[in-house]
DNA sequence: ACCTGAACACCGTTCAAGT
DNA sequence: ACCTGAACACCGTTCAAGT
């Protein structure tokens, strides 16, 4: 896949990482497998990133850039909010089992910096001061960057099979609990295990984060 | 620190490795490094644990057996959940770098299944149904969860002085910024680096996900 | 049942050397 | 400037063996 003008390209290296994460899950991101897939030695990637974790850095960087900001507007903020965290979540959604490297992130790499400052933007238009609209919007964004983590099946093997015999086993394992000691878990078990609907667990996480920054909201 | 009696309590394995991740880190959490401090061969460990994977999750699981659920009391279903909700995070307060582990753990150890059902029934005596409460009571915990991970300083060495001087870093970092085009990050940069207060940190916290789940219930 | 010892495959990383 | 080669310290893990 990487084309071999300058021998090695770092965003091509970045672009394997993730791929790699994606498929086998963050453990398979290897400096020697990098080097492998890039037909290079292990040493060479020093050349373009300091350490390992500069590289993961990069990688979270990676899924930042991938924001696309909505247009600014003159619709009410709780709608260019809405706006804003559902493109924020758009970009990480494709690629769960990396979107917490982005948890460091946000407050570094520069797609990050234009998201967090046009969402404080957007909270101070609502009636937030700066300070209070720091707070709330970083926890917001944390608590979407755990949404795209913890998203039912995230960590599995995402080739369907392998995917669906995981979530079998565990809503086997939540069924097989006591039902008088655990009478809404077992009940739930499905639910619980994996939502109906990819989307509806992501618009419903969007309306709670939502919700709570109106339910703090100064008067 | 170990008792020889049994030459190697499990507990006392997974208490190591819970003080050797708070104070270095979960990195420095290694096989072979419990194994010295327990004066035993790295292979000693697998008599207790099928893997190192299996060691992780038992640490998670040993998290989540210091929650202390609160009495069960008549008052409005509101303040029950915010008293529940604050007993969770106080338990995972004390462990920042570890909390992450308890993510998976919850719908599985003991402690974790008691708080689910409890935090479930709660919002069912709210006015949610079963599958509702199910989805809006997980992603709770786990935005609670990702608040202690990504509480300020978390990944850094617990020394004071160390601390320290990685705040002073990141803050520099942010008031460096152009403040033309960030002019709310670099006005609220304090802010961003290390809330005036971790009390106030915690409580805005909480209050989010409060005011969320009251804001997206059932009329 | 519980622990040891030697070995294997695989890490990240250093250092000196090549071009 | 960019990559190689050999080496080091450290992983998790297997297998066979001890008691």
């Amino acid at each position: 896949m990487p084309t071999l003008t300058k021998r090695l390209d770092p965003a091509q290296v970045v672009d394997s990482a993730l791929e790699l994460a994606d498929t086998e899950g963050l453990d398979a991101v290897t400096l020697r497998r990098l080097a492998q897939l890039h037909e290079v030695t292990p040493m060479a990637l020093y050349r373009h990133f300091s350490d390992k974790l500069d590289l993961l850095n990069a990688l979270g960087d990676r899924l930042l850039a991938d924001i696309e900001l909505p247009e600014p507007s003159e619709r009410p903020w709780e709608e260019r909010l809405r706006q804003m965290l559902t493109a924020f979540v758009a970009a990480l959604r494709p690629h769960p089992r990396v979107a917490g490297l982005t948890l460091t992130r946000i407050l570094i790499a520069e797609p990050g910096l234009e998201m967090a400052e046009r969402t404080m933007e957007i909270l101070v238009d609502g009636g937030f001061d700066p300070d209070y609209a720091a707070e709330v919007g970083r926890q917001s964004i944390c608590s979407l960057i755990t949404l795209v983590t913890t998203e039912p099946g995230a960590g599995e093997d995402p080739e369907p099979s392998a995917r669906e015999q995981a979530l079998r086993l565990k809503r086997a394992t939540l069924s097989a609990l006591d039902p008088k000691r655990y009478p809404l878990i077992t009940g739930t078990a499905d639910t619980l295990v994996c939502p109906a609907s990819t989307d509806d667990y992501y618009s419903l996480g969007i309306d709670l984060v939502v919700a709570g920054i109106r339910g703090v909201r100064p008067a």
